[in-house]
DNA sequence: GTAATTACTGCAAACGGTTGCAGGGGTAAC
DNA sequence: GTTACCCCTGCAACCGTTTGCAGTAATTAC
């Protein structure tokens, strides 16, 4: 572990100034082209010692880090339909993210966000400190306070945003189609008492989805019915007694919409127990529909709709759309909806005369991957 | 966003020279206590105009980053047994590693490796640019070529280690124990044609695995059969060929002992189409058991035995290593192996005589958390 | 009262790049 | 030959902290 070279060696070596060993290796601004005679000449050198310029000399002068936070849930408080399925859409949604920035030369800050970041606002720390030169932040809820200072950053919300301030940046999908048109299925195979079982309203995506229920509930003309809903923090023991309601007669249902696949597997699993058959008896829905052996394990134990989020996307656009807002491309606020994929298993698609959900898509058009 | 504040800002406000600003935000050298009456000053001034340090210019001058880089591999290529299980334990060990450096005032650089990471040797262009202090590399492989090199420095390799560089910092689990116990336990069982269901051999914990399976078999004077073994890349196919051999009596089989959850999941699905009982018919065991619905579910189709890992202490104890190292307090390659625990279903445990391992832990005691 | 400590604080030189400006040398135009 | 211009390179200031050293005032010792 020899001593690390400065650009000053190098200058010496070469025999010329540091600032042309700068000029050189940061691919000089128009004005000042080094000549090719010495621009070998560094280069080669730079090569034989393994030169490498130290970035924070260069982050302090150019007041530039290249550097994007990205803000995360700790890792407390994990329930029913969190966990595995949360660490995969994340996971891939991160995958997105870091597919564009490491072609525009970019690195990503993990930060991992407890009760006090946003009211601490710990964003702007970050920001003032000079640690990165945007943020990606996973994980709003509905009600965060303490956002309001965050509209002049390069600050961006993903999967879930923040309703009272609207004109903050965020990129999501579109949750109220996709339950929307969950429900509308649902309604089209005659089904009339459909029960819905969402989760902390608190969050966007789980509001959003409710609302695209009691939105085709209305399309449908089927009475909205607040006593076949439930919300809040649905865990096992909630979901064993929505099926024991059930199978006591207690409430009347011949189909339940759960906002997560997560969340379907249990209910089904609890629903066989006690003799139902699905879909025979009663249909099952889901969401968040991965791609893997988790899958493959619901379609095992018994056909489930759902629908497919396409994160890794989401993660793209958000890095693509926060660097360019990063380079003054974008000054407005920016706000995108995916479009989610219905997924209907063979068994259930039979029942359904045409299916609605990629021709009607009510987000906005994706706007074209700007390269930065 | 009005523009930031310099410690010279901070300075003239109070009537003091900056290296006195300095002193006190970065609590002064025992030599140099700054009165009361000044700290108190200061601390006003900082706090009524909300300034922070710039870290990069802390950064160079210190020649420390307090940025601990975390890499792991890309996004591509993810098979049967990989996906949402390794995302989980990968997630869950991130949350570890985090624990311990928040602690300790440090932050995560995440890096997705490619396949030129190893071979460019782009660890090193790390240190040398002044990214990190230090790095934990996720997902190393028994033959990477080009870590000679990474020796001097403070870099520790998580999970999976490589053979050839044993001089390498490393903290994984004991997966030669695991698998040992659990081929140990079928054996008690009764079992003697045991499938062995692996993966790339060019994993150490995948290697590991196979070879406590082997050592389990010898120290019963169970012969070890080559042709009741698999390995490679295992994929959904190459589940559904093994399990149609032993279906159509070409291989005897009365328990298949799987790398993993996942890998085990398929074949049961597999086994129980072909009309098998489980475990009446043939035990299945599997590995990495994670704590959420993904394990309920397994546990719902049928039994399986299998083993947990501790990887949330795997990340702590990585990141409290390093720590210690770069502070100088670790001088001799670190190297570690947490002991895994055994999960047995009830149905199977009731077979077994006694379990073992929990008392014969092979690894070394873990060593006390150390406050950096 | 003088000398010796002690307790603070300031000066100024780093840290390692970047960049506006100016200057030198060469070529082209006249 | 003079002027104008362009291409290339160097000078030196700057980015915002940190820290060794020195200096001053206050305190203590005698």
């Amino acid at each position: 572990m020899n001593r690390t070279y400065t650009i000053k060696d190098i200058a010496a070596r070469v025999g010329v100034s540091p600032s042309t060993i700068s000029r050189v290796l940061s691919n000089a601004p128009a004005a000042n082209v080094v000549s090719e005679k010495t621009r070998k000449q560094i280069h080669a050198v730079v090569e034989e010692l393994g030169y490498v310029p130290n970035v924070n000399a260069s982050r302090l002068v150019k007041n530039k880090t290249n550097l994007i936070g990205v803000v995360i849930p700790g890792m407390e408080g994990t329930n029913i339909h969190s966990s595995v399925l949360v660490d995969r859409v994340f996971n891939v949604t991160l995958g997105g993210i870091e597919s564009v920035l490491k072609n525009n030369n970019y690195r990503i800050l993990l930060i991992f966000k407890n009760d006090k970041f946003v009211e601490n606002k710990e964003y702007l720390r970050l920001f003032r400190e000079n640690s990165v030169d945007g943020l990606i932040v996973w994980g709003a809820h509905l009600d965060d306070n303490y956002w309001e200072e965050a509209a002049g950053y390069n600050l961006l919300l993903i999967n879930s945003h923040c309703e009272r301030y609207d004109n903050l940046n965020y990129i999501g999908h579109d949750n109220v189609a996709a339950a929307r048109a969950i429900t509308r299925n649902l309604i089209r195979q005659g089904h009339r008492n459909i029960v819905y079982i969402g989760g902390n309203e608190n969050i966007s995506i789980i509001r959003e989805r409710f609302e695209g229920y009691q939105m085709a509930l209305a399309e449908a003309g089927v009475p909205f019915r607040p006593e076949l809903c439930f919300s809040g923090n649905i865990g096992r023991q909630a979901v064993n007694r929505i099926a024991e309601e059930i199978a006591a007669g207690k409430l009347t249902a011949d189909a339940i919409q759960c906002v997560s696949d997560g969340l379907a597997l249990h209910c089904g699993y609890n629903l066989m127990n006690h003799g139902y058959r699905i879909p025979e008896d009663i249909t099952l829905t889901g969401g968040d529909r991965i791609e893997d052996e988790y899958a493959a394990m619901t379609d095992w134990k018994f056909p489930l709709p759902t629908f497919r989020l396409n994160s890794f996307h989401m993660g793209e656009l958000a890095a693509q759309n926060l660097l360019h807002k990063i380079n003054g491309g974008i000054t407005v606020p920016i706000r995108e909806l995916l479009p989610v994929e219905l997924v209907e298993p063979q068994t259930i698609k039979d029942k359904i005369e045409n299916k609605a959900l990629n021709k009607e898509k009510r987000s906005c058009p994706v706007r074209e991957l700007i390269p930065v």
